[in-house]
DNA sequence: TATTGTTATACTCTATAACTATA
DNA sequence: TATAGTTATAGAGTATAACAATA
């Protein structure tokens, strides 16, 4: 777990991996995006999708919870619930012990939809990785890992 | 460079390692968006810079291979293009042989910005890939590599 | 008629700044 | 005053459908 030390390493390629990395999460959220539209007549779009997914597992989150998850500012986040509890699928309600907080939960129609849009997409991703060869899948989802620690914080002087 | 040996591979089910790659793609999606739209005064839009970068590739490329290549609807690139043109940062003009057809290119400012937006934004990437071992870094780019190629073409069923 | 784009229209996403309500 | 959200405002991205221009 040691990290690696970066004497004064250069890599030249890393330029070029990362556009590697750049381009290939580009394609796959085009991927995503068109199928989680495509999922009707629920059609989330991808940040509603990703607000959703964040209270299903966050039940009673506030607002600013779900913001700093999805990576969106405040407003952006009272927006989209807007949205969603126009929708029905969210109900926003204030905590009894500090008014100024919101409880997000998700309603029935809101689980339905989400497993319609979200799990169903899922599903449609699994049956392509489902093609690659089990040394392949590893090694996808051994990259997935090591990108998402790397990504979650920024320190990637300590790490953790 | 032997990429590293996964020998014990569970794979319990790939939706589980689906939703690691959804979850991933997201998460690296938000990092490219903050940081594109951070390079001021250039301040690109992820859409713009794919749409820059791959007129870069393709000059006189027309407005529907770049539609078709960003995966947009035409209407949507044809929005994309105005604001460029707009911006001063791609020229749009008719085909001498066939008058219907768009012929795009970047002007001078369009090469700039694309190199200070886009090419920054992969200088930040790598030299956030640059605190992995180098098994890792083997790792991540062959698994953009595996993703690519599965998910360029859709036939998922017969794989290719 | 078929092809290549553009316009009209309508939503969603997003942020900054100003504001409201509660502590 | 400080905190949690909302509203006002503004601009970009997206799609479908109707339209225009050229072949």
């Amino acid at each position: 777990m040691t990290k690696p030390e970066q004497q004064d390493i250069v890599v030249p390629g890393t330029t070029a991996g990362a556009s590697a990395v750049m381009e290939t999460v580009l394609l796959l959220m085009q991927t995503i995006r068109v199928e989680m539209r495509g999922h009707r007549p629920a059609g989330l779009s991808v940040p509603q999708m990703r607000v959703l997914t964040f209270i299903r597992g966050n039940d009673g989150a506030s607002l600013s919870s779900a913001a700093e998850h999805v990576g969106v500012a405040l407003s952006s986040m009272s927006k989209l619930v807007d949205g969603l509890v126009a929708r029905e699928l969210v109900t926003r309600t204030a905590a009894p012990e500090d008014r100024r907080r919101v409880i997000l939960r998700l309603t029935t129609a809101g689980h339905a939809t989400l497993a319609q849009s979200h799990d169903a997409t899922l599903t449609r991703l699994a049956e392509r990785l489902d093609h690659l060869t089990p040394d392949e899948q590893n090694n996808v989802f051994q990259a997935m890992n090591t990108l998402t620690k790397l990504f979650t914080d920024d320190p990637p002087a300590t790490g953790d």
